[in-house]
DNA sequence: CTATATTAGTTCGACATCGTACTAAATTGG
DNA sequence: CCAATTTAGTACGATGTCGAACTAATATAG
């Protein structure tokens, strides 16, 4: 009576059909964006200077990665490439010898004003009141399904 | 009067938001896919013998990439680790010269069958009724969303 | 029919991402 | 306090993915 409920055949489609829909929807709205984007701007990239724009900045590289869901290897070299193109600077950690803060440089963030206004300019030309109805509404039940999750990885 | 509805700020964030809590879902549930299978498989091959094993086999290397939703020389590139791998083998269509024909051998089936297996297991071990129930109940509005974004890309 | 355009697949170079292994700094336990 | 452990960041190699350019085969137009 304790069962967990198992996945049978039924759910299992269901959940296939799910994460398959996500993954094409994940991917299609990430080559939209990046189509938005100027070459060499990679939607990550993109998603960093938006993080640190939204969140405010002075995070470090570890807390970045956390909040994008990418290992530190992977916001190390991100922020190398940021760094090159003068988007952001990296400052020692003045509480943490072994730490860094990335800070928005004033090209940043004005690279990420503009790039925002292409993003809503592209998105908006597309998606229809429907699509916005749906989105406000299933927003609650994909934070159900991400954080169970994240929960449980 | 007949504006296309304009995205607003309010919408802005919803969209932001839907995006991307799909964006992490997806990296989620990968990272899951991924922990149920052998090392050196990738999701994403294990997509294809999935779609091959359910959707019949002899499809072509440009079929199956669109089914995928990745270029044809990335589907190139995988169809060629699968059969370095002996999981399939690829022969020349016999009605045009171009074209190859990829088709799962036992070892590709039998491994696609436990994989499946393996992944059903992770998946059911974690999720649980509610989460059936939302992804039944807005895989509707999931398919609204992706056959709108496919059409205008 | 023949020239042109399209399509299937590969090759090549670029790049984002990851896992492993390493260093340095901070934290914890005894 | 000191040793052991944990944490932040980097270096390196492997791999998945893409775009551009190319070849070969088919389809189309005149």
């Amino acid at each position: 009576m304790t069962d967990t409920p198992k996945m049978d055949e039924a759910n299992a489609a269901d959940v296939f059909a799910f994460f398959t829909e996500m993954g094409i929807i994940t991917q299609l709205a990430t080559a939209l964006l990046a189509k938005s984007l100027p070459d060499g701007v990679h939607p990550s990239h993109f998603s960093i200077l938006n993080h640190l724009s939204r969140l405010g900045d002075g995070k470090t590289p570890v807390q970045i990665a956390g909040a994008m869901q990418v290992t530190k290897t992977t916001m190390s070299h991100s922020l190398k490439v940021l760094e090159d193109r003068g988007f952001i600077v990296l400052k020692p950690s003045p509480e943490d010898g072994r730490a860094k803060q990335a800070f928005l440089t004033e090209a940043g963030r004005r690279f990420r004003d503009e790039a925002i206004g292409r993003v809503f300019e592209r998105f908006g030309s597309i998606l229809e009141a429907p699509h916005y109805e749906i989105m406000g509404r299933i927003r609650g039940d994909l934070e159900v399904i991400r954080k169970h999750l994240d929960e449980n990885r």
